[in-house]
DNA sequence: ATTATATACTGGTATAGACCACGTTGCAAG
DNA sequence: CTTGCAACGTGGTCTATACCAGTATATAAT
């Protein structure tokens, strides 16, 4: 084991509340009997319990205890994490229907948002979302070729953030979203059961590994009808 | 001076930074050097440092030392700074022209957003925002009387957030923000230069202030072609 | 001049102890 | 029984020191 030793403890703090050993709301032992218990000293101890705060699993109070926090569902709209997530969080039962898979040459926008080189090819895919079986939102998603090399279809279409985690160790970081408003075309009314005009809701969104490479550009359309966006700061 | 020691040193290094004493992508002494320059322990001195980190001010690299980070102009959402900053930020002269201000009762909407009890009143204002003399949007504005109390209508139309903070010591906290996308009314688009019909970008936001009491609750239609957000994650 | 290698320096991790302000709890005084 | 206060436990802050792993730089060997 070769990590720091707080990281290690976070860890299987984080086991063992995962586990049961402590529920929401329960007081975990002291930082003091903690760091005697894993023959830490306090302050690695502190170490630990920190990074644990700040995900939002402890909380601390002074005088109290610490406690086991409520994950509150925050970042709902991180956009790091996708549609899947975002549709089971409110309780519904996601789908979505693939409307065309190809490779191809990018457009100019999307080699400008990709940092593609001259002749970098892409994958490009289209897909209409759905909550419950009602249409949510039309999506074009661009991948560049690399990216997915060797990957099966299931394996984008399906999670393409845990395909590229586990299959290509490859770990998204950051994303820049743009939100904006506009009206339906007549292509994508049809897809999306409104008419031509109807509110839209449009988000473009460009996802970065954490080495910083671009690694998908996603310009999506929401049924303002039916979508809505909540963010916590 | 009351404050724990390491708030002291780091908003001592934030105002060196600020007076221009290291520029972005200076190096600042390393943490050793400054240890003994404010007389604390290395710890503490890491401590100051990391507030700062976590603020996005500095940026350490190991075997290379601590460095002035360029602030990343994120959060431009976040919603709990105002309209007049989110335009000087995008290089556009704000300005705006308050419709309608008055005293009333809460719709039911209203009271339930901002935790009103029954005979409570509210100030409700309309305004127009512009950037650069073209309309951007359309914002209702509802605040608890109380909140208000005491001050002059142009300490509350100007900038809501300094007043509160320097008259009335009442300082903001988090926001809930709502976004979705409608299409603008015959009454809305009168005022924002538009055609019935045409695209708005809403958004509804509740700003609490620390202690968790709600104090704001406004309702922006922005014009969406001419209004976009731009989130970092 | 180029390439290894050693050295000095950086932030990262870890220890063991100390005092503080705050919240909780139980005991004593009313 | 209630109230007030003291004792105790908690997380928050701080010290002084040590070693580690990564980076940069000066030095030595080629």
């Amino acid at each position: 084991m070769g990590s720091p030793v707080y990281i290690q403890i976070h860890n299987e703090i984080k086991k063992a509340i995962e586990a049961g050993k402590w529920s929401v709301g329960d007081r975990i032992p002291s930082e003091r009997e903690l760091a005697v218990q894993f023959n830490v000293s306090r302050m690695t101890l502190r170490q630990a319990i920190q990074t644990l705060v700040e995900e939002g699993i402890l909380e601390r109070f002074v005088g109290s205890g610490t406690f086991v926090a409520n994950q509150k569902v925050q970042e709902k709209m991180s956009g790091v994490t996708g549609f899947t997530d975002l549709m089971l969080a409110q309780g519904k039962q996601p789908s979505s229907k693939t409307v065309s898979y190809h490779v191809m040459s990018p457009s100019l926008s999307e080699a400008e948002k990709l940092q593609l080189k001259d002749g970098d090819e892409v994958l490009r895919m289209e897909r209409v979302r759905y909550g419950d079986d009602i249409p949510i939102s039309f999506e074009v998603a661009t991948i560049p070729i690399e990216i997915v090399d060797g990957l099966s279809k299931p394996e984008v279409t399906d999670s393409l953030y845990r395909t590229l985690e586990t299959k290509k160790n490859l770990i998204p970081g950051h994303a820049k979203q743009m939100v904006s408003a506009s009206s339906a075309s007549e292509r994508i009314a049809e897809f999306l059961a409104i008419k031509r005009g109807d509110a839209i809701l449009r988000l473009r969104q460009i996802s970065y590994l954490q080495d910083g490479r671009p690694f998908e550009y996603v310009r999506t359309q929401y049924v303002g009808e039916r979508f809505e966006f909540v963010l916590e700061k």
